[in-house]
DNA sequence: TGTCGGACGAGAGCGGTGCTCTCTGTTTGG
DNA sequence: CCAAACAGAGAGCACCGCTCTCGTCCGACA
């Protein structure tokens, strides 16, 4: 274990990273419970039996305790992604969609707090700071891997035919910047085609967590995943 | 001014039903500026000039008083779409369609905490109550009519064809209740047409207002209403 | 190995929050 | 006309984020 740090880290400065990291664990126990808005500085400092000024050693502030947060949820969220499309690789393109956005679902469920905390409302004040963006990317560019997978042996729109539509210079531009984000040559029918069904599974899922849909569907496991379906096959995927 | 009210108050019911309306726009104007969580009693209460205490002659609580702010909100949104769909009678469905979302998409623009107070991450230890339901269905029941509207002149999917998937009992079961509480017959091809169309546009929207697509798209209301276009021909609107 | 500086935690305190309780003055309906 | 209902003020409670000060202790370096 004393070995897990690197060397050249003084005594001093790992144990800081040490006590840093509980705090940051004690946080996450307490936002499971009273959500992002009402993680409270003295409530962590107490349940580590420190007073909470103590605290400003290891996060210059509220703020910045909820960003590591932040960063920690998209990274679980990103791993959980990642891995459902890796398992499913010689799946139907159909098949690995809905296993996807399942396995997000279903971790959204789990920690509902840490998913308000990353698409909910953001916290009055709170501007997340640039390091949250690239973690961020990491769902978007799983979801993307599985669709890009399946263009060519399969129905997705061929190059420069979106239907009814045709995309603006800026929008064009914006899946530029997209691309280079998460590092995957996916046509612009296939960006688009992900953001349309991402967003719309995200909807549904922020409906069902946000409580919108409170006493109208029962079972939204099922639900979720006939609408993750249907979607699916919109934008071409079999 | 005086006979406005019902004889049947008295001054001192007639004073207070005023008073508690200016409490009312008073917290409006705090919300647009700081926020559902930022919302604070003492604050509303300075902007009035009187004692925080006094606030509770009129208000039970800083959630009544989110309560009553949500349902304004929803009423607000729901005249907005309503009217939409309204004026758009004798336009084709897609235009419709498109001009619809395209209002609520305004409105949440020019009223972003309004609208995060309604879609967004429930405030920590607050229910919404149901009292909040009725205004939260006018919206939908704005959409659900267009596309019903666009049923016989259109290539909506016939009663019993969705195509891959098939809706589960729950799922019809839910769709009993959704269908009454919008007081509106449509099938359930319809039904999950408008779900599914909705909750992508409510996703986008709450991509762009709550900062997911920060620093990536530039021209949000081109793309949505690219968007809308896209999603409404999915389900088969033209 | 001894020492000294910097990190650390405690504590007090500031201005803010929601909310309760008590007290006074006013209004009003019988 | 008077008792009762009501409105508002004020003090106070427990909490919040955050700052500043002040001992103490321990690890890094000579």
């Amino acid at each position: 274990m004393e070995q897990s740090s690197p060397s050249a880290l003084t005594a001093r400065a790992r144990a800081h990273l040490e006590v840093r990291a509980e705090i940051l664990a004690a946080a996450g126990r307490q936002l499971a419970v009273v959500g992002p808005a009402g993680l409270s500085l003295r409530a962590v400092a107490r349940e580590r039996g420190m007073v909470s000024s103590a605290l400003y050693r290891y996060f210059a502030s509220r703020d910045e305790l909820l960003t590591a947060l932040i960063i920690e949820a998209y990274d679980a969220l990103g791993d959980v992604a990642e891995a459902s499309a890796a398992a499913t690789r010689d799946r139907r393109p159909l098949e690995r969609w809905v296993a996807a956005t399942g396995a997000v679902r279903a971790w959204a469920v789990e920690h509902p707090q840490d998913y308000a905390l990353l698409y909910g409302s953001p916290v009055p004040g709170y501007a997340a700071p640039d390091d949250t963006v690239v973690p961020g990317t990491r769902v978007t560019r799983a979801l993307v891997q599985i669709v890009d997978d399946a263009v060519g042996d399969d129905r997705l729109p061929s190059d420069g035919d979106l239907g009814v539509i045709e995309l603006s210079r800026q929008t064009r531009r914006a899946f530029d910047v997209l691309r280079s984000a998460v590092d995957l040559d996916a046509s612009d029918e296939v960006v688009m085609a992900v953001l349309t069904a991402w967003t719309q599974m995200f909807g549904l899922l922020s409906f069902e967590l946000f409580g919108q849909t409170r006493g109208l569907i029962d079972d939204h496991q099922a639900f979720f995943r006939e609408a993750a379906t249907l979607m699916g096959s919109h934008i071409g995927l079999r």
